[in-house]
RNA sequence: GGCGGUAUCGUCUAGGGGACUAGGACACAGCCCUCUCAAGGCUGGAACACGGGUUCGAAUCCCGUUACCGCUACCA
């Protein structure tokens, strides 16, 4: 058996959605566990809908999530030729047919059906015209559709996630392949797309199973192989419905914006409707690759769970390869203004040593940038509940930063030195550590939450550090 | 309405006839660690939708019911 070719096609009718991008990430890892070939399609035969925009939307989102297609992208409108050969060449077989009802004629019928209380169902009989009448309206050139002519008996096949799915062919109307304006309708266009581009596993979204029996037909009727199917499960918002934009941030570059490693969404994704068995969770990309298998895939609909997301961000940023972070992250602290890729490069043992701190305490990249802050500024921003709670006595607190400094500026820069010196003088003053540290904390990078008190100072370096403590407490005698 | 799909803690899931007193993770609560915040460790509450079968034995297999979702377009 040849390697398999599967395809993520999108419509550009959007931004890359969550959903989407987890169908392309389904389709990828099977591709790189088999060492078949990922393909990228842009279902733009909707006009109307589709923009440039949304095609660079998707572009930029895979690319982001690192999930890059195998060959040149392909543009479904390009092929529109294809399409109506194809289904004239199912018109010549006798698999479909011409028919001549209007649109207008259909909404009315599909109306009156309504009405009765019943539903509308397409009547091969009534497309039927007399003898000579059809050569007579082609002669005068009536506009009309394509109509595939669904056969009797049953359509059915083996899903790789559902196993068996069966549909009686008595409940599928004959269905418009081509409209009378010569445009192929979805599931023919997809269908001649997926045998051109030698699709053989095709993975989407379970909303696509009752579009599946059609396809088949078409795939049976135009001669073609069938490829395997697998329809995985959808996600939805917290409230159980259809993820929407109701739900908040569902596009994958809000994710990007929020500060989401790419990594961490691909693992968290995947663990929506899959599981490598186990328990599993924090995973690398090539690990997931390896543990990647159809078997592991769930029918049911998953939840959306952004603090999960947010856990395993976390996970990732603490836990990953600090280089592939720091590089990841140099863009945002640049973007932020509080450095440049030159003073990043001066000072690198400095910075990555900074980092190992810090992003330990942070769950977003934007959280790990905030948090940077104070170590890469001049000027401290005071945080007002830090402030508040460390600082309740403005006039001995100012006294306590003074002799602190004092005391700092006696010592060697070392962490040894300089606690050994700090609690000595809360062991002279009669308090806990704390009493010392809090406040000081506040100095010298205006929250009150960091570090360790003498990885704060080290990291800030021994001028700043005392330069801060002066202006806290002159900020607090005023 | 018809057709199809699905059903394990609030959420993601493990499990696929006996190993189940149903395991892990997120979230929540408490404790420990501790100079703060995290991280980490420990503990707690929390689920097999319901009803029938099959079987010595069912979360697991079968049927039905219910609920939810999808499709039912000259949309994709």
């Amino acid at each position: 058996m040849s390697a398999p070719r599967l395809r993520f096609a999108p419509s550009p009718t959007g931004y890359l959605h969550v959903g989407g991008a987890r169908t392309a990430l389904f389709n990828w890892l099977y591709a790189k566990k088999t060492g078949g070939t990922f393909l990228l399609r842009i279902e733009d035969t909707d006009r109307a809908r589709s923009t440039d925009e949304s095609t660079q939307a998707i572009f930029e989102g895979l690319t982001w999530l690192g999930l890059t297609w195998d060959e040149d992208v392909v543009f479904q409108g390009a092929n529109v030729e294809r399409h109506r050969n194809d289904a004239y060449r199912l018109l010549e077989t006798g698999a479909a047919y011409r028919d001549f009802t209007t649109a207008a004629e259909l909404d009315r019928m599909r109306q009156e059906a309504e009405s009765r209380g019943g539903q509308f169902r397409f009547d091969r009989p009534m497309a039927e015209l007399p003898p000579g009448e059809m050569a007579l309206r082609l002669e005068r050139g009536d506009p009309h559709t394509i109509r595939f002519q669904v056969p009797p008996g049953a359509t059915e096949w083996t899903d790789m996630v559902h196993d068996t799915i069966s549909f009686p062919n008595k409940d599928i109307d004959d269905f418009i392949i081509l409209r009378s304006d010569g445009t192929p309708i979805y599931n023919h266009a997809v269908v001649s797309d997926d045998i051109a581009m030698g699709i053989t596993v095709v993975r989407w979204g379970d909303d696509h199973i009752s579009n599946t029996p059609k396809q088949i037909l078409l795939y049976e009727a135009l001669g073609a192989a069938l490829p395997t199917f697998a329809h995985l499960p959808m996600i939805h918002g917290m409230d159980g419905k259809k993820l929407s934009k109701r739900h908040g941030a569902t596009a994958v570059g809000d994710y990007q914006h929020l500060g989401i490693l790419p990594q961490a969404m691909n693992n968290f994704l995947a663990l929506l409707g899959w599981s490598p068995g186990g328990d599993r969770e924090v995973m690398t990309r090539d690990e997931m690759v390896e543990l990647f298998s159809s078997d592991g895939m769930l029918k049911k609909a998953a939840v959306f769970d952004n603090k999960k997301l947010e856990w395993m961000n976390g996970q990732h940023m603490a836990h990953g390869p600090i280089e592939a972070l720091e590089l990841y992250l140099r863009p945002f602290l640049i973007a932020a203004g509080l450095a440049t890729e030159a003073t990043l490069a001066a000072r690198r043992e400095w910075w990555l040593g900074l980092l190992e701190l810090l992003r330990l305490r942070a769950r977003t990249v934007n959280e790990l940038v905030e948090q940077c802050r104070p170590y890469f500024l001049d000027e401290v921003a005071y945080d007002p509940d830090a402030a508040a709670k460390q600082w309740k006595d403005r006039a001995a607190t100012a006294e306590l930063l003074r002799t602190l400094r004092d005391r700092l500026a006696e010592v060697a820069w070392d962490a040894t030195a300089m606690e050994d010196a700090l609690r000595q003088l809360a062991e002279a003053r009669g308090v806990g550590v704390g009493k010392l540290f809090q406040p000081m904390r506040v100095a010298l990078t205006g929250v009150a939450a960091t570090p360790g008190i003498f990885d704060v100072l080290l990291a800030i370096g021994r001028e700043r550090s005392l330069a801060r403590l002066d202006a806290a407490a002159t900020h607090l005698a005023e």
